[in-house]
DNA sequence: GTCTATATCAAGATAGAC
DNA sequence: GTCTATCTTGATATAGAC
């Protein structure tokens, strides 16, 4: 798996024009252009365009990886540490949720089935999330997919929300994560 | 806005496409096949690609009004009852909310513009859950986050539930509306 | 209103020079 | 490793017969 300079350009690149021009719109030819390569260029990268998604879906996962275990240092131990961890990685909006969801999009829009390896993070943190969090499970699901509804909505442009509900509605989910009661429901995942 | 027999049809065998293959697979040729008609005539009833991505948006928002409407009136009035509507529209699991995922996915594909009606649909939406939920508006926003995250993650093929778990979140999300609490935090949204 | 035929163009991919 | 040139295919859209 390289990691050279003109590889991640390329990958920025693409990231770019989805985001200005949708998923369709990211053709080899526009890529490479705002790349700043040829398209011989890029193809020498990447043999074909599956493979260029590819590699935008998973340095995207990479990264969002290894942001979760940078703020999950900063989370103190105890139940619920996850989720906060999760919930934290929302609130700082850089523009990372934008190419995760362009990734994305671009990828699923072309072949469904690419969605594979982002389907396993989101079940695998899942699973964590409700195994770490001391809560009933259902609790623990409903607050991780408020956070992803936010998160897809945002990466559609169809968040009815602005900067400060936005806020409010991730520190109520924080200190959701604390509130007593729901553990009666407590079941495994 | 004709809603004759052929035009349907035609609509159908976009979105059908769209499920089976992907996004980027639904050409005109693809429709017109799965519509068994021909290219020609489908370009009789939608004049170009556009016109045709934009009925399919169209025409899922009527048909998800339509089920609201319809919906509501078996919830008795009181607060948090446009709020429960739409978990319980979220819980009869017809195959209706791939067919939204799929026109959208298509539609935003294509030119991520053509999001506009469904942002419209989402923001009045939200204001009819804070207004009439009787609640603070991140309670409200939270239940509602909570159910489109379910949807988004179904639309991409990604969720990690089982429809045993899913049934319980949605029961969780019911029982969450009529908890007291968070009154305190009332806002207008 | 539905069809066939076709024009036009753009996209993915290859070959091979430098 | 980067480029230009080119091949091939397939997609949108038009024209016009039935």
């Amino acid at each position: 798996m390289p990691r050279a300079s003109s590889y991640n350009i390329i990958i920025d690149a693409a990231e770019a024009v989805v985001i200005e021009a949708g998923a369709s719109h990211m053709t080899l030819d526009a890529v490479a252009a705002k790349a700043g390569v040829s398209k011989g260029g890029l193809l020498h990268h990447f043999p074909n365009k599956v493979a260029l998604l590819v590699a935008m879906v998973e340095r995207q996962i990479k990264m969002h990886q290894d942001a979760r275990k940078k703020i999950l240092k900063s989370v103190p131990r105890g139940p619920g540490r996850e989720l906060k961890g999760f919930i934290i990685a929302a609130q700082d909006r850089n523009p990372l949720h934008n190419r995760l969801g362009a990734s994305m999009s671009a990828a699923v829009a072309h072949d469904p089935r690419l969605n594979e390896p982002i389907r396993k993070v989101v079940r695998e943190n899942y699973i964590r999330f409700t195994e770490t969090s001391g809560m009933g499970y259902e609790k623990a699901a409903i607050i991780a997919l408020a956070v992803d509804g936010l998160r897809f909505q945002e990466m559609l442009s169809i968040s009815p929300f602005d900067d400060e509900q936005r806020s409010r509605i991730l520190g109520a989910l924080l200190d959701f994560v604390d509130e007593p009661g729901w553990e009666k429901n407590r079941t495994k995942l």
